[in-house]
DNA sequence: TTGCTCCTCACGTCACGTGAGGTGGC
DNA sequence: TTGCTCCTCACGTCACGTGAGGTGGC
């Protein structure tokens, strides 16, 4: 499998497919032409490799990380390693933190986005008028 | 107030105040001898500059994006300005994936962390054995 | 040959971190 | 004077974007 059709099949760009494999995280062969050569099972560990960095955790760790998220709890843990597990807790602590505060900005654009839809008119006096939620504005009277 | 006073109270580093600054989100007066001057309510300001800016909003429409978060829905609307309103629609969709991206990850770290605490011993048959959620490694047996 | 993909530099950007070197205020 | 804070450069970093300039394959 080339670059490009890794890129198709993960929504990845080619050039972020490079860079992590220059951060270690992923490792192609290489054809007799010097192309990349992907397996298979690139396209589901990319996918992780980019949520975990869309979650805000750095490429030097994400690789301690992966194995984590692929396997089964049955399968993996064994001896209890303490620095892979504070490591593994700060890191969801982070997420939890990112994700409230991303939960507060986004019901407060919700809100306000409604108050947009409902076009508020000070000289009357009615409620909310129309609009569903993420109708575009282009389609309001 | 000075800038290391809002640094405390708002717990982003100095060096992050200055940068905003530099971006146009915030404007303080400066003493006579040069050091910068900070408004009390410049603390909500800059919090939710945070916030913003940890949601991934960049700095650039972070401006725009603030009024929205201050006023109530009945004081601010008016004018229901289609490209704002498609602005602020992207935002928070963008919001949305971030946070399905992150509550994913930190579930599987959840699964993976509680699983670490259970001890699995595959010589064993008996289910898990203690350890509550957050509880730090190095307290177990 | 044309058009597409791939390759390797390599510079730009954005939101920072981290000094260097100097000044103000108690 | 000492120790703390503040100031302005200014370089480093991390996860990218975006070409430049060249090659491979149908």
């Amino acid at each position: 499998m080339k670059i490009g059709e890794l890129a198709a099949k993960t929504g990845v760009a080619t050039r972020m497919l490079r860079y992590y494999e220059e951060q270690g995280l992923i490792a192609p062969r290489r054809l007799p032409n010097g192309y990349r050569d992907y397996d298979d099972y690139l396209v589901d560990r990319v996918k992780k490799i980019r949520g975990l960095v869309e979650s805000g955790v750095p490429t030097r760790i994400i690789g301690d990380i992966l194995p984590c998220l692929n396997q089964s709890p049955q399968i993996v843990v064994r001896d209890a390693d303490p620095e892979l597990r504070a490591m593994l807790v700060d890191q969801r602590d982070a997420m939890n933190e990112r994700i409230a505060a991303l939960e507060q900005n986004r019901d407060a654009l919700t809100r306000y986005i409604a108050a947009m839809d409902h076009s508020y008119d000070p000289t009357s006096h009615g409620g909310p008028t129309h609009q569903a939620d993420s109708a575009p504005a282009a389609t309001a009277a």
